[in-house]
RNA sequence: GGCGCGGUGGCGGAAUGGCUACGCAGCGGAUUGCAAAUCCGUCUAUACCGGUUCGAUUCCGGUCCGCGCCUCCA
C-alpha cells in the first residue's frame, strides 16, 4: 500500500503520515462561526477535509473527526443585537443550516461537534494553567497571553516575535505588555454575554475555544488540525502557543493542513469584500446537484487558490451526468489503486479526477469508478437526474404519445413534445430499447 | 516595510530534467426522422530574460504581473 503524504505547513514539506495510533487518527477542523450562511469559501474547507476523512476511514478504519461551533463571538453579539433576536436562537438557526448545506454537498457530520459555550469551565481552566505557568497575566480586566515568555513562538506562520513587535501597525491596546499579546479572557458588560470566572465577568477570547475542546475531546496532541490558510496567523498560531505552553511542551498536532482561498476574479472570496456567494443560494440555484458543487471544488488542489465560476459548477455538473449514465445499474466494489495513490499523494484530487476518467472508459470498471468515486465524495446520489422534476408533470405519458406520433411519422406533434419537456428541463434520449429523460 | 504563495492551451487543471495528463468548449466523422446521448478522429499552452545541462515548462538567478497574511480582524 502507498503510503500517506501529507504537505504539512510547520514544515513547509511533503511528509509521510505517521499517525500516533494507526488504530486511532484524530483530526481536527475549525468550524463556522454561526451567525449568517456560510459562503462557498467556507465550503471548501468542508469538502477538502472530509475528503481526507474518507481517505483516512479507508486507510486506518478508526478515525475521530472534530470540528467545532464556534457559538460565542462578537460577531453573534452584534448579529443578536441588530435582529433583536436572541443569541441561542441565532446560533441554533445557523448551525442546522450549515449542517444541512454541507450534508447537501455529501460531507459526513465530523464525529465529534463541540460547542464553545459548552466548554468554558475547560478554557478557564486553560487559562488559569497558563497565568499559574507564567505565560499569562491579568490586566485591567483582560487575561492576556504573553507572547515573549513563549521560545518558539511563530514556528507555524513564520514570524518572529520582532518582527511582530516592529511591524506592529495597529494601535497597541495600553493593557498589553508587548503588542503580540493576545487575548484569553475579556470583560463583558451591559447586556453582554458572560460567565462567572476568577477574572470577573467575562467571555472566552477567539483562541481558546479551539484549544479546549481539542484538549477535551481528542487529547493534548492530535495527528492532524486543519483548517483555511486564513487561519495560520494569529488564529492557530495562537492555538499551539496555548496548547504548547499550558502542556509542558506538547505538541499541539503533527501535521497541520491549510486549504487555500476561494477567489474571485482573482480577490479573496470574503464577508468583509461582499464578493461571496452562500451554499445556501447555489443550492437554490443548482436544485439537487451540491456534488457538482462539490466537484468544483475538488477539481483544484486544496492548497491552490481556485477561482470560484458558475461555469466550473456546470463543467463539473456535465462530468458527473457522464459518469451517472455510465454507472446506470452498477455496483460499488473496491477503490482504484490509481485512484487512492493520487488521493495519498497529498490529496492530489485533480489527479484523482483524471484516474476516474480512466475508470470511466472501462465497461469493466464501473465497480471499481463508484467505489473510486465514493472516496471523493460524488456518485452518491439516487436521483440525479431527477431531482427538482415537477410531480404533476406526467412524463411517461407524453413519452408514450410521442412514440405513437413518431411510428405515424407524426414527426412536427413528436418535437413539439420534446420541446415542451425541454422547457421544463427535460432532456430525452433515444435509444435502442426505447426513450428515457433526464433533469438539467 | 516584513513574511509567503502563484503565473501551463479558448476555459478549468495535473504532471515532468527528454512525445506536456484529464475534462469542458471547438472542429470533422459515425449514429439518429431531426436531436440528445454515445463512439471515433482532431486543433490550441508551459509570463519574460539570463544561467546550469546533450537537453528546462521542470533546477538556479533576475524582471514583470497577480494574490494572501502581518494580533482581539474572517
Amino acid at each position: 500500500m502507498s503510503k500517506l503524504k501529507i504537505y504539512n505547513t510547520l514544515t513547509n514539506q511533503k511528509e509521510e503520515f505517521k499517525p500516533i495510533d494507526p488504530n486511532h487518527i484524530k483530526m481536527y477542523v475549525c468550524g463556522p462561526t454561526v451567525y449568517d450562511y456560510a459562503h462557498v469559501g467556507n465550503a471548501r474547507p468542508v469538502v477538502v477535509f472530509d475528503t481526507l476523512y474518507r481517505l483516512l476511514k479507508h486507510d486506518y478504519g478508526n478515525v475521530t473527526y472534530a470540528r467545532n461551533i464556534t457559538d460565542i463571538d462578537d460577531k453573534i453579539i452584534d448579529a443578536s443585537r441588530e435582529t433583536g433576536k436572541p443569541i441561542s436562537e441565532i446560533t441554533e438557526k445557523f448551525t442546522r443550516i450549515y449542517e444541512e448545506d454541507m450534508a447537501a454537498l455529501n460531507a459526513y457530520l465530523p464525529d465529534i461537534r463541540p460547542k464553545a459555550t459548552e466548554y468554558i469551565p475547560e478554557m478557564i481552566k486553560l487559562i488559569s494553567d497558563l497565568i499559574d505557568k507564567g505565560h499569562a497575566y491579568e490586566a485591567d480586566g483582560h487575561v492576556l497571553f504573553q507572547v515573549s515568555t513563549m521560545n518558539d513562538y511563530g514556528e507555524l506562520s513564520g514570524k518572529t516575535v520582532a518582527d511582530l513587535i516592529a511591524g506592529a501597525r495597529v494601535d497597541v491596546a495600553g493593557y498589553k505588555r508587548e503588542a503580540p499579546d493576545f487575548v484569553l479572557w475579556k470583560p463583558s458588560t451591559g447586556d453582554q454575554p458572560g460567565w462567572d470566572s476568577p477574572w470577573g465577568f467575562g467571555r472566552p477570547g477567539w483562541h481558546t475555544e479551539c484549544s479546549a475542546m481539542i484538549r477535551g475531546e481528542l487529547g493534548k496532541t492530535i495527528d492532524i488540525h486543519g483548517g483555511g490558510q486564513d487561519l495560520i496567523f494569529p488564529h492557530h498560531e495562537n492555538e499551539i502557543a496555548q496548547s504548547k505552553c499550558s502542556h509542558d511542551g506538547a505538541k499541539l498536532a503533527n501535521y497541520w493542513m491549510h486549504n487555500g482561498y476561494l477567489t474571485v476574479n482573482g480577490e479573496k472570496m470574503s464577508k468583509s469584500l461582499g464578493n461571496f456567494i452562500t451554499v445556501h443560494q447555489l443550492l437554490e440555484e443548482f436544485p439537487g446537484k451540491g456534488e457538482a458543487i462539490r466537484l468544483a471544488l475538488l477539481s483544484s488542489h486544496y492548497r491552490q487558490p481556485a477561482d470560484f465560476s458558475r461555469d466550473a459548477i456546470k463543467q463539473a455538473q456535465k462530468q458527473l451526468d457522464r459518469w451517472y449514465r455510465f454507472t446506470v445499474r452498477a455496483e460499488a466494489s473496491e477503490p482504484s489503486v490509481a485512484v487512492l495513490e493520487a488521493l495519498r499523494d497529498d490529496l492530489n484530487t485533480p489527479k484523482a479526477i483524471m484516474e476516474l476518467n480512466q475508470l470511466a472508459k472501462d465497461e469493466n470498471k464501473k465497480g471499481e469508478l463508484l467505489a473510486s468515486a465514493n472516496l471523493l465524495g460524488i456518485l452518491n446520489s439516487d436521483n440525479w437526474f431527477i431531482a427538482g422534476v415537477s410531480e404533476e408533470l406526467d412524463i411517461d405519458s407524453l413519452i408514450t404519445e410521442r412514440a405513437e406520433a413518431k411510428a405515424s411519422k407524426d414527426f412536427a406533434r413528436a418535437d413539439e413534445i420534446r420541446n415542451e419537456l425541454a422547457e421544463q428541463g427535460i432532456t430525452l434520449l433515444d435509444g435502442p430499447n426505447g426513450t428515457t429523460w433526464e433533469k438539467k
